[in-house]
DNA sequence: AGTGTAGACTTACGACGTAAGAATCCGCAA
DNA sequence: TTGCGGATTCTTACGTCGTAAGTCTACACT
């Protein structure tokens, strides 16, 4: 990528670089092609060299993974609460789209200052609409990681050749399916968030 | 774990017992701790043996998942529909946590014949109580994938020192936590479940 | 008794994460 | 101007991993 470098000779790095082209190389190679080495020939760089920015590869993908929710929250408050939160959940799920090689790394929200200053805003206004505080604390929790498990789905590809159902033992099953239900998944999506909202307005 | 062995003398094993040893060496060493060789060791065998069970790893790790939503579903159809879903939630939740070291690498619902009569079973729930198919369907996914998230963030357990909030900036998130809400996570499951029923209601 | 095959072992290779240390550049004090 | 120390990079090397390839042995069937 870069030109050859000498011993000392600065390449000039900084860490949000380093995240960055990770992030950058597991979108196109995927997770299991992201190495060390890997993303220094990216660099123009020794494998090596990641170690002053890095202190091993686990910190690197915890890095690339709170980079992705730093930049998931553009911090929309919203008029009424259900569409602060409807708005919230579908800004967070299109991030975290925007890498989908990172997410089978992402299994609960990284605790970052956006992600608080967005947890702040939620709970004010599920406040000021009456929720209690513990019950504003579970709705946003309840809502992230629904998101956070949805997306994970979306994005993890399996064989799935022609299901193994048969019409006797599932006739249901069977129906939902070729009447073309489930295939989208935004319309799934949106179906679950709207739902979630739901609940939490019949619980308040 | 076992007596050595000759060339050629049968170790005896089966797939099931590969896997269930698997399972059984990542609860105690973690998913890291999951190699050929250790988990052969295990077995009393050499690591190319199992590649007569298995044909690589991430095959290895996918039947894991499988066996463990095999495992899942106990297929206990409730009277009312309500129950029938929280108990659904409850048990896959329940499972899930039994081999909390697998959950890293569970990021969708395995397709299994268990899990296929789970689903018929909830579909034939669901449009008795008047939901059409399509809901149906969509309910019952945005259950199964919130109990997935919400399982796999409760093991992924982080550094979590002190949140880094100060009382300025987030006074609410600050007085929320500070009252202990939020921090049972089998009570935010709950809340979390009756609220996406109470929400499949609403939309029915 | 002879033979094929499934199940086990041995050896070996390339790739990976990273420890240890050497080389070079740069900014600052004398 | 010179010299020094820290920051940044490269080099080399080690142990471990997944697994390809080949070999050996016990048993089932002829």
């Amino acid at each position: 990528m870069a030109a050859k470098r000498q011993r000392g000779e600065r390449a000039g790095l900084t860490r949000e670089q380093v995240l960055d082209a990770a992030l950058a190389l597991v979108d196109r190679v995927g997770l299991n092609g992201l190495t060390m080495r890997a993303l220094g020939a990216e660099l123009g760089v020794e494998a090596m060299t990641l170690y002053h920015y890095v202190p091993n590869k686990e910190a690197l993908i915890d890095g690339m993974v709170e980079r992705l929710f730093t930049a998931a929250y553009p911090a929309g408050a919203g008029d009424d609460w259900q569409a602060h939160l409807r708005g919230y959940a579908h800004d967070l799920r299109a991030a975290l789209l925007r890498h989908p090689g990172v997410l089978p790394a992402v299994n609960r929200p990284a605790v970052t200052p956006a992600a608080l200053d967005a947890a702040e805003a939620g709970l004010r206004t599920l406040t000021g609409a009456g929720f209690s505080g513990g019950d504003a604390l579970d709705a946003l929790n309840a809502l992230t990681l629904f998101v956070l498990g949805h997306t994970a789905a979306e994005v993890a590809i399996g064989p799935d050749g022609p299901l193994p159902v048969d019409t006797e033992r599932h006739p249901l099953l069977v129906e939902a399916v070729e009447s073309g239900a489930g295939i989208d998944d935004a319309a799934r999506f949106t179906f679950a968030v709207d739902a979630l909202l739901a609940g939490f307005d019949a619980l308040r």
